[in-house]
DNA sequence: TTGACATAATACCATTTGGTATCTCATTAA
DNA sequence: TTAATGAGATACCAAATGGTATTATGTCAA
């Protein structure tokens, strides 16, 4: 079984850690500078970021006594692919799908 | 918060669920037919199929004592839609996916 | 050096999760 | 009608998960 894609997938499962990513999207962040944005102690974002970390979603990398947190593109990769794999489904059913991806939005 | 989004990537999380997604992808299939395909009970599957149907990914429909479980193309949505908001970083194959599908109706 | 700061590490707790076993219900077939 | 079959419901269990509190470690600044 592919590790990289459960450990990816069972990152992206949880509310906080989405939100996490969705904030490295926009800049770099230590890990005190996210806490400040949730309402959980130190340890509990650091758990976090330990997830994304193994799903290969994030970098850290240690400057003095911080602790800079990245967002890793390359880790989405074994995501897309999986749903990739749906590509053909999804074309056999173009309507439905366009209707899917477009309603929300509207 | 959206309830959709964090219930179809619950759904996702799982490595036995994304097994049946690809499965239910080819054809629909009954639970019993499911568990022949599984190391695990009737009950088992069951309680994944729940957690697919939550997340809106499948839709079960009573013929006779029979339950068919079929895949969902419009519960995948939010999941793309989260992911989308990445465009820029996750590589552009999110992006073709989203082009093929919006594509046809320009 | 001393103290404050940013993080790591560990132990612990409640809840959720993935699974089983068992019993019941509804439908089909004999 | 009776028996077998497909599925639902419930109770239960072990392990994983999301969180806290506490203690320890390394680093910066006065």
């Amino acid at each position: 079984m592919n590790t990289q894609t459960q450990n990816a997938f069972r990152a992206l499962a949880d509310p906080t850690r989405r939100d996490i990513v969705q904030m490295l999207a926009s800049e770099e962040m230590t890990i005190g500078q996210l806490t400040e944005c949730f309402d959980m102690t130190r340890a509990a974002v650091k758990k976090h970021l330990t997830v994304l970390s193994d799903g290969g979603l994030i970098t850290v990398e240690a400057r003095g006594r911080e602790r800079i947190n990245r967002l890793e593109p390359k880790g989405m990769a074994p995501v897309l692919d999986w749903l990739s794999y749906f590509d053909r489904f999804w074309d056999d059913r173009l309507a439905n799908l366009k209707k899917a991806i477009e309603g929300p939005k509207k």
